[in-house]
DNA sequence: CTGTACCGATACGGCCGAGTACCGGTACAG
DNA sequence: CTGTACCGGTACTCGGCCGTATCGGTACAG
């Protein structure tokens, strides 16, 4: 974002002025996200980062300018597409699938969004960042999935549960811990699935 | 909790000890919650909570010792029982007065949720204050409410719907601002109880 | 072989918040 | 009127973390 736009034939010499190989940048990352998730957003100290990777405070300063540019870049980095590849030809199944899926990451994301749902409010940046890797990508594959067991024929255009379907889902997935202490696993979530959001779309 | 329990003849003198009101101590617990609501647990001094009531620290810290003790007796204080009176003889009706009450606080009580959501790590009696505060009560109301329409007949007993109820209501309430920017209202849970839930029951 | 520039380590400045100590004012008891 | 004890205000210590500066080591270029 800084000097990367250079188009000279210094391009080769400007990527090399950083020793920082891609797999150490996501060790970086990877810490920091643990770190979060483990103690809260106010509670990680770059010291701290810096420690468990062995690498210099002056390292991290180096690459990113404060601490909430740094986060932001490590969630930009997780950022990946959720649900690809569902497609099973029914929309029952499809949202099995999905329950299923979720139940695997739906701990350690769940834990992030609870960690950074307060710090969004003193930095847009990282609340950007944080929608964008946890939020929208799981609401866009999901509207796909519900997109086209409509154009099948499945459940009526403009169903008044087809609104609900996203929210239910992520809400059952985070709320779980605050009302039981137990993360929301893969068997519970297509449980719920069978229980509530297919009687509400009209399927048995 | 400390030496109320006096039962001396001095008990009126003990409970003069303190020139505290009790409307003087809810200022100081209506302030601190708010300053928790508005920039997060970490983010709250007890400098500012002594600045915003007028008071002095030295107030703050003789009565209770510790800021984490300080906001769980807020919460303790706080806690009130929710949908009280809420009983119209259909659960379809009752679900939807629950919605509509729900709409007036979930802003205040989602902030509050979301913002000490993960100081709880920290510690064990705020976590259990949250609880007894914020989660239990509601949960509780719900299912007095929900034990009602079955014992009317109105659901059968066992019913796989019934135990996702208390999640899918709180689940849809708190991810709400996360995933449009804009807090759950009345309106907004009614169309939810209509859309998912009463379908889910077997209602129409 | 020599220079360059990045890395890791450490130390430091500045700031801020938890919790403590002290002091004058004042309400109430007797 | 006099004493007691609590309240509010201020100043203080202590610790922690952000961000910066500095220095020796080292990999790579030419």
């Amino acid at each position: 974002m800084t000097s990367q736009a250079a188009d000279g034939p210094d391009m080769v010499a400007a990527s090399r002025r950083s020793k920082i190989t891609p797999e150490r940048e996501r060790e970086f990352f990877d810490a920091v996200l643990e770190q979060i998730r483990e103690c809260g957003y106010d509670s990680v100290t770059m010291d701290g980062v810096a420690a468990s990777t062995r690498c210099s405070k002056s390292t991290l300063y180096r690459q990113w300018k404060t601490k909430p540019q740094f986060v932001a870049a490590a969630l930009r980095a997780n950022r990946r597409v959720r649900f690809v590849g569902i497609d099973n030809g029914s929309l029952a199944e499809d949202l099995r699938e999905v329950a299923r899926a979720a139940g695997d990451w739906s701990r350690k994301d769940t834990k992030l969004l609870q960690a950074l749902g307060h710090a969004v409010h003193s930095d847009a940046e990282l609340a950007q960042a944080l929608r964008e890797a946890l939020v929208e990508p799981e609401i866009a594959a999901l509207q796909d999935i519900l997109r086209r067991g409509v154009e099948r024929g499945e459940v009526a255009e403009g169903h008044p549960a087809l609104d609900y379907v996203p929210a239910m889902m992520f809400g059952v997935l985070r709320v779980r811990p605050v009302l039981t202490g137990e993360y929301a696993d893969a068997d519970y979530l297509v449980r719920f699935v069978e229980a509530v959001a297919l009687p509400a779309l009209g399927l048995t």
